[in-house]
DNA sequence: TGAACTGCGACAAAAATAGTCCTATACTGA
DNA sequence: TCAGTATAGGACTATTTTTGTCGCAGTTCA
């Protein structure tokens, strides 16, 4: 239940990589792939969606590769898994779309929608920083609030 | 991303429905099926699983149906949920198998677990009775915090 | 120019979901 | 006690989503 797509995996794990190397000038899609033993291609591929999107920048030709278009800490985990795997959200039927396909029946989605919102929150609230640092210091996350969520 | 499956989609509305009508003793899989123009025999297993786990009693033979186990109040969203979709979660490999395929490489799955958390916590605050409730008074169970995550 | 990249579109393979069918069993009421 | 209505559940098929591959075009750099 719930689960990341493995494409929006590899994208967090990407950046993050990328995080952790800000040395280098730009990293390939290649690197990557070995040093995490993922299909080369697939990454390129999230890799190249997560460019359209802005959160990197690419450079191609020799030597090229990618990095991060913003600092690390501004980029949420929210942002990159919505980039990824589209604006879809929790219940089948959100209300982007026309209603639901099962007419007026669909009595569920509102109390689901604000629970959507709190997940969007949390995930809105943990960074690329965040994650990387995690391995680190371990611990020093949860010190923080991760979300907050009265009223909304 | 992070969609429901219909299963679960269904379990929620068929509990948010029985909530809705303490009155009848039992209510059928088909009369919750046509109320919502979903596949009768889909939703009885469904409803069959439900039992299995004493979220509901089932009534076999004639006039027969199920009927919630507990008071609505108390059923939250995250046992249905945990009942028909199982317990996986967030990223495709959570530490309860072994690990990672991906050698020692998925360093993305500790910060994602704490998210994992959260997210749990969202739906383990969030009942039958709430999502039965805000149809009519709708905005009232926004004004108690729906989940409060420092520290944890 | 050629090697090492990114950028895409079209597929193919695999896995998860959704839905159907069929049979057995339990209970109710006439 | 028999007929009708329900649940229980296994096996199977269909559909959709996800995952991964292939091939080719454009870029950059030495």
């Amino acid at each position: 239940m719930l689960r990341l797509t493995k494409k929006a995996d590899y994208g967090l794990m990407a950046l993050k990589y990328l995080a952790e190397h800000p040395d280098s000038v730009s990293v390939s899609a290649k690197d990557i792939a070995d040093t995490y033993g993922i299909p080369p291609q697939l990454l390129a591929k999230v890799l190249q969606r997560l460019t359209k999107v802005g959160l990197l920048r690419s450079h191609a030709g020799m030597n090229g590769g990618y990095e991060l278009s913003r600092a690390a800490r501004s980029i949420s985990a929210f942002e990159v898994i919505h980039a990824i795997d589209g604006p879809l959200f929790i219940t089948s039927c959100t209300k982007g779309s026309k209603s639901c396909e099962l007419e007026p029946s669909c009595t569920i989605k509102e109390p689901l929608a604000r629970v959507n919102e709190s997940i969007a929150g949390v995930l809105k609230s943990i960074s690329i920083h965040d994650m990387a640092e995690d391995e680190s210091t371990s611990g020093r996350v949860t010190e923080q609030p991760l979300v907050m969520l009265t009223g909304s």
